[in-house]
DNA sequence: GAAAAACTGTGTCAAATGACACACTAACAC
DNA sequence: GTGTTAGTGTGTCATTTGACACAGTTTTTC
């Protein structure tokens, strides 16, 4: 079974978490779905429950929700590559305090709660793979938000101007703004003082 | 095997991620040490390694890094009664970036990598309790730290009044306002407000 | 391609914050 | 106890920030 160029993607992405057999990965794959969104599309919808993990390929997705005055709260911005899913949402099977909408043409791998839950029960190998994966991830994010948390706004931005320059370049001003926890203003004067020096 | 009050309040906690068998939540408490700490004892040293997990039972830890100026950072302040530990320094074997000091008398349980390690490999009804706990310490850390991330300090500052507190209480205004992220004048002022209103 | 909508750049001003200064209190060491 | 150190309450002031206003630009829609 050989499979398209982009899965092979995945799994290159997948056994970076410690190789498994082909038939487990196989096995895996097939619970995987690959799919697209235009610009604009809706990935997940407000108050809908999430039942999936994602994984994006290509492009970007914008993941915010909305205060009393309708104002966009962007919680996260996400790109290629890595696994993710509104955490509060995919566990406790509430309804999505977040709505995602793709910043562009999109192409991302989608695994259903029923898949997620599939490879898990199929054997010890996969089940061990999939802790490891979320174990690993959900350690990873905490550092980064934990870390992020202790920086004022201008070295969160440096920071991403280092290390995510595309989403720095695609993601709408005022999205990053509110990434960031700041006024699209003081955003522009962060930029202006760093243009001038 | 009777156990002693205090490690039976141990297992209680452990048994709300999924109950084992006696044999192997004996074996899961032998690598456990109940350990105390006075006022102003280190239970780690910063640049040190940091090669156990915690879980207070009485009292309240407070862990900070240090800026250039030297002032404390407060990073968390830990008490009764959850699972914690220095994430990237145990995940990822580095030296601790932080400085964790017993704020009152503590009591608390130890356990070490070795530990861990050998509890995750005894068998696979303890490797899945393991798992269980990891993943959901993990994802209810992060899911509070993002929403902490998008609050105000007044609002942060209303939550652990409302929610902890002992930790209101307890802890030195300085650190307090350190942990909001904001200075203890600041805090002061949200203090004065609330008093007055 | 013209009109509408969304987004961006920039100036002004009021409010919030941090830095500093200093008096006061509590905790600790000897 | 007494002196020393760490921590707290509070006022002043300069800086930073967010809110608002509005003109210019880009993108979308029909």
């Amino acid at each position: 079974m050989a499979y398209l160029y982009s899965m092979q993607a995945l799994i290159d992405y997948l056994n970076q978490f410690g190789s498994v057999s082909k038939a487990n990965m196989d096995f895996l794959v097939r619970h995987i779905e690959e799919k697209t969104l235009k610009k604009g599309d809706h990935l997940i919808d407000l108050g809908q429950p999430v039942n999936s993990m994602y994984c994006i390929e290509e492009g970007y997705v914008h993941c915010f929700a909305l205060n009393e005055e309708g104002e966009k709260l962007t919680r996260r911005i996400e790109g290629p590559i890595s696994c993710w899913t509104v955490l509060e949402s995919f566990y406790d099977l509430e309804p999505s305090p977040v709505e995602c909408i793709a910043l562009s043409p999109v192409k991302y791998f989608e695994l259903s709660r029923k898949g997620y839950d599939a490879i898990k029960a199929e054997n010890e190998e996969l089940n061990g793979l999939i802790s490891r994966i979320t174990e690993r991830l959900l350690s990873e994010k905490l550092i980064a938000t934990m870390k992020y948390s202790s920086m004022t706004a201008e070295e969160r931005y440096l920071d991403m101007v280092e290390n995510q320059p595309d989403v720095v370049k695609i993601v709408p001003v005022q999205a990053l703004a509110s990434f960031l926890g700041i006024s699209r203003e003081t955003l522009h004067r962060i930029r202006r003082k760093l243009v001038t020096s």
